[in-house]
DNA sequence: CAGTGGTCTAGACCACCAT
DNA sequence: TGGTGGTCTAGACCACTGA
């Protein structure tokens, strides 16, 4: 690795790495394994250990690496396969369902979600948290925002928080008859509370899933999920159809 | 801002430093309107102009900020809705999409994608390659594989490539009768090639939509779109029902 | 406790853009 | 040509993990 080749278009030395980088985990490397701490990597390619983080950075985007502070650096196994928009007209909680409830407060949501929901800023709607596991790894964190004119059923509990209300409430969604959803998806940050539920560092890169639940001629919910942008890949269309193996790894 | 605060979970200054920006963003600051430069930033706030730009880069991954070398740092504007999934079930290049066709190559695609389309590895087949503007801007850049099977009725045309070859190639693909399609979206880092069709630079964050198109009872093209993570917001469902506006934004 | 990745600094030079 | 963001360096200290 003579360091004066004469590069017309000089490529920057961290994307260079990355490229040499990710030869090596293909061809040398077996998943789990743990690669060489960050300082003698730097030492081994003649780079400052800024330079050698950036590399590494942009493999973990890409979902090669994963890093953890006090262990090491490993090789990360091929992104899983998440089905986002499941049964294709199905209220969140039908069934079992990927998601587990955690529990449900009642809240203000913050002004975008409000002018979603098409409540009053500041109106108090219920909030339900979920988690959603694969494979015993945590993949997504979800905030549902049910406003209380889609639930009248729900009695004013005095069960304060927790897993049984979030069920509660979703129970009584499901009375609804849904008539459409729309989806959308867009890169993020993870705020620290959503960050600590998936077991990632904030500011970690998201996916954000924003789904709207149609009922009676308007909003009945919104939901946002973040997902683990470094070990997901979502997926749609026929979720349980054979070929969706394939394309989910 | 004293520096001495007994914080008993001490934030990470930078994200300290990106909760500020982002108020001030909300507050102070309009669209399109230009940030004093990195330096001073850095100065204002008293630390080094890495970790600003560590706050920064957050931020431009949100979609807050844009930055562009020689020029500055701006606000952007909110992220576009592009509908991906257009009509649920159409053949890429029907009617009057958002799509343009670039050129079209034979190439034998990577060792992923070979197994995905069910061609022998090595294998060579149609590269379509597209590009989609919004608003005059460029948001997302295709690479659409087709294996000659599925285009049984196209010419070994003279017509080297270009447009025209592109398109003799989509026409030819409409022939067959769609039966389903398949979708995953994940995120990764924009290519050389890809980063300048976009007018990014390489290893920008990208959503990678992969789609399968089905026919015959076997996979009859994949294409892989490569969408800047930045100015886009993936939407999914009835693509035209006024309710997609207020998601689109 | 030693070793890891995460944060932070104060510089330097480079590539690009508008003027 | 001057100013911008992009890259890179050589250090330092901190937070966390596991033995």
């Amino acid at each position: 690795m003579g360091t004066t080749q004469l590069e017309s278009v000089p490529e920057p030395k961290y994307w260079h790495l990355k490229t040499v980088l990710s030869d090596a985990l293909d061809s040398e490397f077996a998943v789990g394994e743990i690669l060489p701490n960050e300082r003698e990597l730097a030492a081994r390619f003649g780079v400052a250990r800024a330079t050698l983080r950036q590399a590494l950075e942009q493999l973990e985007l890409e979902g090669r690496l994963q890093r953890r502070r006090g262990v090491g650096t490993t090789v990360a196994p091929p992104r899983m396969g998440v089905a986002v928009a499941d049964a294709e007209h199905a209220w969140p909680g039908t069934a079992a369902d990927a998601w587990q409830p955690v529990d449900s407060t009642e809240e203000a949501p913050p002004a975008a979600l409000a002018r979603l929901l098409g409540t009053e800023p500041g109106q108090v709607v219920h909030v339900v948290r979920r988690a959603r596991k694969t494979r015993g790894q945590p993949v997504a964190a979800e905030l549902l925002y049910v406003p209380a004119d889609s639930v009248p059923g729900l009695a004013p509990l005095d069960a304060p928080a927790g897993p049984s209300r979030a069920r509660a409430v979703l129970r009584e969604l499901q009375q609804l008859r849904l008539e459409g959803q729309e989806r959308a998806v867009e890169l993020g940050s993870a705020r620290a509370d959503d960050a600590k539920q998936l077991d990632r560092l904030p500011g970690a890169p998201v996916l954000l899933v924003t789904t709207r639940y149609f009922a009676d001629g308007r909003t009945a919910a919104v939901a946002v999920a973040t997902y683990r942008a470094d070990t997901c890949r979502l997926t749609f269309g026929e979720s349980d159809g054979a070929g969706v193996r394939l394309l989910a790894g």
